[in-house]
DNA sequence: CGAATTTGACCTGCGC
DNA sequence: GCGCAGGTCAAATTCG
C-alpha cells in the first residue's frame, strides 16, 4: 500500500526526486518534463549484463545499417547499440570539452511500484507470468491479463463505449494505482524511428507530443504473455536522435534477429563485460568518464536534470554479490527477472 | 484473409 | 474542479 512516494523514499536514488518534479528524472531530450524518468542509468560496456538481469536478452543494437551518420566519427568501431550519442544535452556536458560520447544511453525509470491495475482504465498491463506485477495484479477486472494482455476490456474496459460492465471496472479500479515498470531510454542517432531490437513489437497508438514537432508511437511486445511496452519518439532537441522507451521485462527470449549476421557482430563486439575498451571514450558520459575500475558494478551513471540544473548521482557502491549483480544496486528486489 | 498499422475517442494523472 | 497531456483502446484501414 506504498504509494510512490513512500516507496520512493527507501530507495536512495529517488531521495533526489524529492527535488524533481513529480515523477522524477527527466530524459535528456524528452519532449517535456512531462516524459520523466526516475532514475537515468548510462551503461558501459557490460550493459547487456545489466540489461539482462533486467530480463532482456542482450538487446541487440540498432541495425547499423539504418542508423546514423556519424558526422566525423567512426562509429563502426563502437558497435552496438551505440549509434553513438554526442552530447546530447549540452547543459550536461558541464566539463565537458571534447566528444562526450554516451555509448549507450539507458535511463530506468522506477517509478516503482504504483500500483495498479493497469494504466489507465483500460486494462492492460497484467504480469508477464512474471513476478513484476505479482503484487499489483489487477484483481478486478483485468483479472487474467496474462491471457489478454490487450483485450482487458472483454469486460468492458471500451474506451469509447461505455457500458455499465465498464463503469463498474472502472470503479474498482479507482483508487488504485498505476504501476510503471522499469525503464531503459535508449537514446540513438538514427535516421529510422523505429530500430531494430531483437523483438516484435505492435504499435498500438501514437500521439503527438506537446513541445515536439515529433509524434510519440506506442508498441508492445507480440508475445502474448509478455507486457513489455516500449515508446519511440524523436528528441525535440536533436531531431537526429531517436529515444526508445523500454518498459518491463520480457519473460521470452528474442525472436532472432532479422539481419543477425551484422547485429550480432556488432553485439558481440559490446557483449564482452569484463573486456577493456579499446576506446576508452566510449566509456564517457557527457565528458565524465566511466569508472573503469569498476566496470562490473559502477558503470551505470546516473544523473538528473531540471531545467538545465545537473547532478550527478553518487551511484550507490560496493559491488554487490554475485547474484545481486548490477541490480542489486538500482533493482528492486520485487521487479528482478528471477 | 490474417496481421499490422492508423487514428479518433476516451481515461487517468497532475498541475493550476 | 477544470483543463491539459500522456497513455491506451479498438474500429477502420492498409499491407503482405
Amino acid at each position: 500500500m506504498d504509494d510512490d512516494r513512500d516507496r520512493l523514499d527507501m530507495d536512495p536514488v529517488s531521495e533526489f526526486n524529492t527535488t524533481v518534479s513529480s515523477s522524477g528524472w527527466t530524459l535528456p531530450g524528452a519532449a517535456d518534463a512531462h516524459d520523466s524518468v526516475d532514475n537515468v542509468y548510462f551503461f558501459g560496456s557490460n550493459s547487456d549484463r545489466i540489461l539482462s538481469e533486467f530480463g532482456w536478452n542482450l538487446p541487440p543494437p540498432p541495425a547499423a545499417t539504418h542508423a546514423f551518420k556519424e558526422p566525423g566519427g567512426s562509429c563502426s568501431a563502437r558497435g552496438g547499440y551505440g549509434e553513438l550519442d554526442r552530447i546530447i544535452d549540452s547543459d550536461l556536458a558541464g566539463n565537458c570539452d571534447k566528444t562526450s560520447i554516451v555509448p549507450e544511453s539507458t535511463t530506468s525509470t522506477f517509478a516503482t511500484t504504483a500500483a495498479t491495475t493497469s494504466s489507465g482504465g483500460y486494462g492492460g498491463g497484467g504480469g508477464c507470468g512474471g513476478e513484476m506485477d505479482a503484487e499489483q495484479q489487477p484483481v478486478a477486472s483485468s483479472s487474467s491479463s496474462e491471457d489478454q494482455p490487450e483485450k482487458s476490456t472483454a469486460s468492458g474496459g471500451s474506451a469509447s463505449k461505455p457500458t455499465t460492465t465498464e463503469t463498474a471496472s472502472k470503479v474498482k479500479k479507482k483508487g488504485q494505482k498505476r504501476i510503471r515498470q522499469p525503464r531503459f531510454a535508449f537514446m540513438t542517432k538514427s535516421e529510422v524511428d523505429h530500430l531494430e531490437d531483437g523483438y516484435r513489437w505492435r504499435k498500438y497508438g501514437q500521439k503527438a507530443v506537446k513541445n515536439s514537432p515529433f509524434p510519440r508511437s506506442y508498441y508492445r511486445c507480440t508475445n502474448t504473455k509478455c507486457t513489455v511496452k516500449k515508446r519511440v519518439e524523436r528528441s525535440s532537441e536533436d531531431p537526429t536522435i531517436v529515444i526508445t522507451t523500454y518498459e518491463g521485462q520480457h519473460c521470452h527470449h528474442t525472436v532472432g534477429f532479422p539481419r543477425s549476421g551484422l547485429i550480432n557482430h556488432e553485439a558481440a563486439a559490446f557483449a564482452s563485460p569484463l573486456t577493456t575498451p579499446s576506446n576508452p571514450s566510449q566509456f564517457y558520459y557527457t565528458g565524465v568518464p566511466f569508472p573503469q575500475e569498476s566496470l562490473l558494478t559502477r558503470e551505470s551513471f546516473q544523473y538528473s536534470r531540471e531545467g538545465g540544473d545537473t547532478r550527478i548521482l553518487p551511484e550507490p557502491t560496493a559491488p554487490q554479490s554475485t547474484d545481486e549483480g548490477l541490480l542489486g544496486d538500482i533493482v528492486p528486489p520485487g521487479m528482478r527477472n528471477t
